[in-house]
Formats: structure tokens, sequence, C-alpha cells
DNA sequence: TCCTATTTTAGAATTATTCCTAATATTATT
DNA sequence: AATAATATTAGGAATAATTCTAAAATAGGA
């Protein structure tokens, strides 16, 4: 179990309990898994990797898990267009960038710090931005 | 037929032709639907108000026509969260902002005008913002 | 330890969307 | 106008992400 996780294992089981729910060893390899790897993945890429160390774990538990942290504020969720949901421990406000040459998604500062400009009246509640396009790497490669 | 449809026949056809696709009749009949009721309806809703005009008309043929307007640059498609695909006729560039209260969809304006203040290198080729909370009018009515 | 509520699991169900195929319609060519 | 080539439609089957259900396992408090 990495360091970081330990340092973080009580506030994470503070801020489930918020929300009334338990830490599960289950929930713990989700969120472990997370914060090791922000690669944004699906939740089908985390039921492969899961398997690997809590064999008889479901995908079912996967989305429940997914849904706890969720629900909890410790994971985000990542849609971009209609492709699977990806998931995110990173909980500082970003948003997302879809690279269309390597397909990796990069997290990038939300623009102007989600001050969102809007007509008098509305209240935002929850912004997502997703943006496509060439990361740096790819869009240096293609220069050339 | 919407005298706006008429005026807007030829450029229709232009568009659709530069995609190398034809102006059918249930094609017209798809984008006249999102011309005139600008509520960002999903495929199953339009598919529900073309049968009254064309009974024979088919989803399949509602998520093909779709798909030919999207690719022609005729129609935007509107993704919010997981929630089903909404399309839209507004081509002007624009966001979304989903009310948690009334369901309304309304197109706002793009933060800065897309000017997305990324680090050097990014080179963003589509942006999709998906606002949620309240709007003006459910607002004003929660706090009375 | 026992009780109760929560959680996990596996598989079935759901749902939006896509794919496939045959029939039909449209356009270009003769 | 007849034919050939191509595009489009319709309907149903297929797919895939997610949710639901019910039974078994587990955790935490009395």
């Amino acid at each position: 179990m990495s360091c970081c996780l330990v340092k973080l294992l009580p506030k994470v089981t503070l801020q489930l309990a918020a929300s009334g729910i338990r830490l599960t060893k289950q929930r713990e390899e989700v969120f472990a898994m997370l914060l090791q790897n922000s690669d944004h993945p699906t939740a089908a890429e985390l039921f492969l990797r899961a398997k690997r160390r809590v064999p008889s774990i479901s995908l079912a538990t996967i989305y429940n898990c997914l849904e706890a942290l969720v629900d909890s504020g410790l994971v985000k969720e990542v849609n971009l267009g209609r492709a699977p949901t990806r998931y995110c421990a990173n909980l500082l406000e970003h948003s997302h960038f879809y690279c269309e040459s390597c397909r990796a998604i990069s997290d990038v500062e939300t623009p102007f710090g989600g001050a969102w400009n809007l007509p008098p009246g509305f209240v935002v509640s929850q912004a997502e931005v997703s943006l496509r396009g060439l990361c740096p790497r790819c869009h240096q490669k293609e220069k050339q």
C-alpha cells in the first residue's frame, strides 16, 4: 500500500463517513488505484486492474465503489462525449483535455477559474469542460 | 414548412452536398424539427415527433439523419453527463446550461469566447462546456 | 458473540446507440 | 425511358455501459 494512501486514509474514512459510507477493502482498493495511476481509467479498466489484487471483485462492485467515492466527493467523473465514463482522484478544480492522436487525457486548469460570465440569474452548481485536440507532444510530432 | 426553413434550404443542401450527402425528406424533416423547436430534443423525442408527419420513419433513420447533419456541420450534439445525447441546430458558438430544477437546457455564451488559456502546445479542435445549476427563473422561485 | 444494517457478488435487466440486411429510392448513364 | 450504380431507409438484431435484484458475506455496535 502506497505511503501516499496511508497518509490519506484517515481523511478518506472521514469523508466517506460524512456521507454514511464505510471504507471497505474494495472501496479502498478502487481509490488507491485512482491515486496511484492518474490516467483516468474507465470502470472496466479499473475492474481488470482490481482483479489482480482482489480476484473475487465484480464489475458491479467497481461501479458501486465509484458511486460511493463520487458521492462523498473523493472522486470525480470525467465525461468526454459518449465514451465510457472515466474517473479521477484529482480533487483540485480542473478540466480535461483529450488528445485525438495519443488518446491520453490531460488535466488542465479550468479556464478562468470557473468564472463563467453568464447572464444574471444563472447559478452554477457544477461545470464540466471537455476539450479535445492535440496535446503538446503530438502537436510537436505532427509539425515535423 | 416554415418560412425560416424554406429560406435556409439552399444553404442546407449545399452544406450537405459538401460532405457528399443528399438532402432527403427525412433529413429535411429532422433538421426542420430542430429549427422549429430549440428545446434540445433527444433522438427518441425527435422520433416521436417525426412519426406524426412521416409515420413510416424509423428510429435508426433518425440516428442516420442526425449523423449526416452533424457530419456536415448543420447540427451540434449536446452531451450532459451520461444522459442521452441531445441535438441543437444553433450553429453560433455557444455552450449549454442544464437547470436541475426545471430540467430545461439553455444556450449560453461560451465563456470568454473559447479562449481556453491552456499551457503552450495544446491545440483545441473542439470544446464542450456543460454547466448545471439553476436557471434564472428557478433561482428566482427558490428565493421566495 | 449476536443482531442489524451495509456491502458484495453474479447475473439478469435496462437503455442508448450502432450495426446489419433487404427493400426502396435516387441519380447518372445509356 | 430503361438500366446500372449508388445512396438511403426501415426494422430488427446486436452491442456496450450501466443499473437492478436477490442471496451471501461482512462490519460495527449492543
